[in-house]
DNA sequence: TAGTGGTCTAGACCACCGT
DNA sequence: CGGTGGTCTAGACCACTAC
């Protein structure tokens, strides 16, 4: 066997898609037309479909047929890590300040909690050879027998620090990214003199239930980070 | 039948992996013990598997079995559209420039063209409620028969540009994101007095041999936009 | 060799859609 | 009603893994 049949009609009918041979919106052959072209069982057929189907080409309605899809132009995979990203990395952590505090009113809003419920924050400064670079803000739902050890905390990515807590599996995340001129405190952190703006993305972790479970806002030297994303 | 079997299948194993009853490298049991569990046929224990998979749950070997995967911490996905996003959206858009150029040396090799071969460049301003947002320049690989009508141009997003000439689902796309201090043409585009900083967003879209069809950049006022992306 | 997953068949019954 | 896709079965043969 070469290749399965599944696969062949896969590659056979992505070919058609591709070539605009089928438009969006075009019926696909019929799963018992299919089987008499290639020969194959239905379940076969079925098998490839499913692959189409999953990969986004295709979609059907019961009753009616299976149909090309319209590609989703806008979508793109973005894989973001604190700590790394497409021109640069962290070589080193510094810890400025573990703390249990309570939140103020937006805080609280965005953590979803009263204002008088105790929240772990985590500041720290990310260093690439030698230089700051990234200006480092957590807020995590503190929890009894969280552990808060400072040499985890240090080095970990924020998704990381909930690891003890939640199983990672059942985490939801949320990304904002918008530009920002930095205030004097960040520029001090990041010995910025002169107009650089600051690249700024704030992370928000949910459990299954939609809680939020922590805030993280980081805050990159404009000329350090550039975040890549891409289709399919 | 309230619910298919496949389907309760993988709640069950889901609700397993979540809970951390499974973890990452544990294996999931065997088809065979599945089929027997749920009185079911190994095709049906298969689709429920086969969901799993697709949805990054698990992944297997053959000849060893079905594996937890290590969930992808940092992946996200993220729906960009120069015109649209997640605090705003441009309302009007007017085209500066249409026009067929030489490429430098830089775009020529971002386009992985020679330097005399053309190239089209279309310049726009996006608004919203009457107030220039964001500044917009696409570089199009000129072809032949290749329709420059201005009121396609105008209002099109940069994968329409291209949809005359390839079908859409050929399209892969890259993004690249980073702040950026604005020069003087753009603050006067922009309308800028102050120290306000820009989000820009770089596009290129190529075909299905990775051969770069454009590129598109747009930068944004700072306090316009945010970008929002998501897990799952 | 026994156990695993990968592919495939030739049927079946069902729900839904259109004529 | 006939055609469509959705679910499911009870087998089969294969390749790979581990012992």
């Amino acid at each position: 066997m070469v290749s399965p049949v599944y696969l062949r009609i896969v590659e056979d009918i992505k070919k058609k898609i591709n070539s605009a041979e089928l438009k969006p919106g075009d019926t696909v052959p019929s799963e018992k037309a299919l089987c008499d072209e290639y020969g194959a069982s239905r379940m076969t057929v079925r098998k490839g479909l499913a692959v189409l189907a999953n990969e986004g080409y295709i979609y059907s309605i019961p009753g009616k047929g299976n149909f090309v899809r319209k590609p989703e132009l806008n979508k793109y995979t973005i894989y973001y890590d604190e700590k790394n990203n497409s021109i640069n990395s962290v070589d080193q952590t510094k810890l400025l300040e573990v703390n249990i505090i309570m939140p103020d009113e937006k805080l609280a809003s965005d953590l979803q909690i009263t204002k008088n419920k105790n929240v772990i924050m985590i500041r720290r400064l990310f260093y690439t050879d030698g230089a700051p670079v990234a200006y480092d803000v957590k807020y995590l739902l503190y929890q009894k027998g969280m552990p808060i050890v400072e040499k985890e905390i240090e080095h970990a990515t924020f998704p990381e620090m909930l690891s003890k807590k939640v199983p990672l599996f059942a985490l939801k995340k949320e990304l904002v990214i918008y530009s920002a001129v930095p205030g004097d405190d960040i520029k001090r952190y990041l010995n910025i003199y002169d107009g650089l703006a600051l690249l700024v993305v704030e992370q928000k972790l949910y459990n299954t239930e939609n809680k939020p479970m922590g805030l993280g806002i980081t805050y990159y030297r404009g000329d350090y980070i550039k975040l890549q994303g891409i289709s399919e």
